[in-house]
DNA sequence: TATCCATGTGTACGCTAGTACACATGGGAT
DNA sequence: ATCCCATGTGTACTAGCGTACACATGGATA
């Protein structure tokens, strides 16, 4: 308490409610949870972010653009030049090493709009701008359908447990592209 | 109450479950409203599931078994004349006819794996008997991939709320066979 | 027939949730 | 300098949750 006049607060919410469901979870992700973990009180919570699908949209739209940056970060591919499946396999590797609780908190909150429609307009957000990013280098069709079979190589990955195999993903990723 | 001697009191609980979820989510999903959906006390799902995660691994289980009849109904798939990548992309048409509950709830549940270990065996129960069906037809690479792009696939339909394209799936999964 | 125990029933407890609201504060518009 | 209102704080209410447990019942087994 007595942190009045916080120009950040509402930043520092959805840092915090991004770290919850790193932690909990969505199933863990509450008004209180939140308020707990940003240390400040629960009418703050509640008064920035009247519902948690509001908290949710705030959050999945940061986590989307945290992963937009590291698909702009890889340069190579808008080079023509570069081989575009390895260069995504690639990216995949990137996405998988090491600690894993940034993908998760992205997949949980994206397929969270299976059930919460306020979320469906980020999660679009989210496929048509990977897309839109990917058809510099091809048409759109395979645009789509690249994102589409990454969306599901890493879900495979993420629900069954298998290890991401990057061989596998540039060899059927290369056959999308022909 | 006054239901004494239920022999298919668990399996009442299971088709309750699935209806719950279709109707509210999994977030909706407690002892207590599966409880009042199935017309039995509190203390039967209780007794019969111990835990929430047990209750959705039997209803996962259930679920994949009814997608899986849909793709062994198709028997086209096993007939080595058929067009592979055609009768995937009908079955995905079939998926999407009409009411796209029972879809929802195969998703839902299949997806929140992601969070709950205890579900991971059955989704990968899910993933791995899919492929080895469709391995009969290709190689088990293949047959993998195929199942990722399906998914994700029916992800984007779902989440994003773009229309199912039988034409495109057919394209793009034509691909992946090569 | 006698007994046992898997199954069924009803209730209570402690916890966490969203919501609502009254009040405090001080930056910025006037 | 004054005042307003966006923002911040604290608390109380009601509802629903998982859990636990005592007790009832009658098919299955010996």
């Amino acid at each position: 308490m007595a942190r009045r006049y916080d120009p950040e607060r509402r930043q520092r919410i959805i840092d915090a409610a991004i770290r919850v469901v790193g932690e909990k979870g969505i199933a863990g992700l509450s008004h209180r949870s939140v308020a707990a973990e940003a240390d400040v009180p629960l009418g703050s919570t509640t008064y920035h972010f009247k519902t948690l699908d509001d908290l949710m949209v705030a959050a999945l739209r940061q986590a989307n653009e945290g992963y937009a940056r590291t698909v702009l970060a890889r340069g190579a591919l808008q080079d023509p030049e570069s081989d575009l499946a390895a260069e995504l396999a690639a990216l995949g590797s990137e996405w998988f090493a090491g600690d894993r609780t940034g993908l998760e908190v992205e997949y949980e909150l994206y397929l969270a709009a299976l059930r919460r429609p306020a979320l469906r307009p980020v999660a679009a957000e989210w496929a048509e701008g990977f897309a839109d990013c990917l058809a510099l280098r091809t048409d759109p069709v395979t645009a789509r359908a690249l994102v589409a079979l990454i969306d599901g190589i890493c879900l495979q990955v993420l629900l069954t447990g298998v290890p991401y195999d990057e061989g596998y993903a540039r060899e059927v990723l290369a056959r999308v592209i022909g």
